[in-house]
DNA sequence: CGAAAAATCCCCCGGTCTGGGGATTTCAAC
DNA sequence: GTTGAAATCCCCAGACCGGGGGATTTTTCG
């Protein structure tokens, strides 16, 4: 009889165009007694054609690949087979290529230079739950819920200016704004007049946009 | 001589209002030969006065401690010594508290089951610019940037709708939509119209709230 | 091919918002 | 104890936006 498990096998595809990346992968993961691999391909297109993505539990897929570039991978893949997680393996580590990917849909995100035994770490990290990430991307993720220097006056909004512009930000009328802070529509005004001044805009959209961006407020919710 | 050193030493500070639970953290990370610990606080009052989080590289804060809680502590701490990496070390699995600390400036976040080798090489990854996650935390952080289920049309915008919300998202007005998306004003309003009529909103502010809120438009930046 | 949905354009009217003034109170700092 | 910033309130005029209509064209799909 074979060797009992206490975990079930971990379903893996690996998506990735450089064929020594995806062979080294490929013979990585067999070698883990815990993981059966599903297939290996150089683009998204024919991994997609060819059914595995639909019953991996964890899918390897590189960022900048020939046709459909991961990120868009991602996105279809989501739709698919909302149940796998797929983890990005790339050797980008600028923001923009991190957030895309990380909107798309995918759960963790790798550097390539990742040693063998984290990569497997992280594939079982994805598997039950998890969100590997290298750790400096973990710190660029966690950053970016971060105010730029946590003061209270960032660019240099007042207390109350920054209250008017979070409930602006929830969708609230100038009256409802004022009702919630406790004063008139008048009084509203006067802080979103020094908003726009500070901020300089010219109207409220415009305003929390720039509020968020600047992280000057939370999002809602 | 001492022994020589590849890496400086990590200074330490920990809050932690279980008398057990702090005493046994100090007696880990001072069997540690990389780590110093400078520092065992019941509270976060006592922890600032003390001086000892001015000089700390990495601080492990409790998050529901007596008098100030660890999330303003952390906001407090910022401003005194935005170099410390704040790592939440807590019971909560629930979604506000990891966000408001997050939010508040903390770098990682641990469940308290963690075990004690992981909590040093949770310590040493956020030292050297990392942010320790617990897996199932990480995934949560991860999940807040993904749309709910991945569709083009997740509610029911339709593809122009989604665009123009997400332009007004940017704080341009109608005239500024139209010419991003090269047509008139009235185009816009039609699209708007059906926005407004799909998301039960009655202004823009407040359809960029909800859109923000359901993660129908992704935020802008 | 037809029906439905999406996308585009147009007009009018009333309400909200923005920009421009000006005024008073409170509170902390100098 | 004056100064200044913050916060509160008020008025007016014009621009912008929201709700109500209606119309045409392209795309999608059965």
């Amino acid at each position: 009889m074979s060797t009992a498990r206490t975990t079930p096998l971990i379903s893996v595809a690996i998506v990735e165009d450089n064929r020594y990346m995806r062979a080294g992968w490929r013979a990585l993961l067999e070698g883990a007694d815990d993981m059966v691999v599903l297939g290996d391909y150089d683009r998204c297109e024919t991994a997609l054609e060819s059914g595995a993505l639909d019953q991996a539990d964890v899918v390897l897929m590189d960022i900048g690949l020939p046709g459909i570039s991961g990120i868009e991978g991602v996105a279809v893949l989501r739709e698919r087979n909302p149940a796998a997680a797929v983890v990005m393996c790339t050797v980008h580590e600028d923001d923009d290529h991190i957030f895309d990917a990380i909107c798309a849909g995918a759960v963790g995100y790798l550097l390539k230079k990742t040693p063998p035994d984290e990569l497997l770490k992280a594939i079982r990290d994805a598997a039950g739950g998890g969100s590997p990430m290298t750790p400096s991307i973990a710190r660029k993720v966690i950053g970016s819920f971060h105010t730029p220097n946590g003061r209270e006056t960032r660019t240099e909004l007042t207390p109350r200016e920054r209250e008017t512009l979070e409930a602006l930000a929830q969708g609230k009328s100038y009256k409802t704004v004022g009702e919630e802070l406790g004063i008139t529509v008048n009084g509203v005004r006067h802080h979103i007049r020094g908003i726009y001044d500070k901020l300089q805009v010219h109207s409220k959209s415009e305003a929390i946009a720039r509020g968020l961006k600047e992280r000057l407020i939370r999002p809602p919710r």
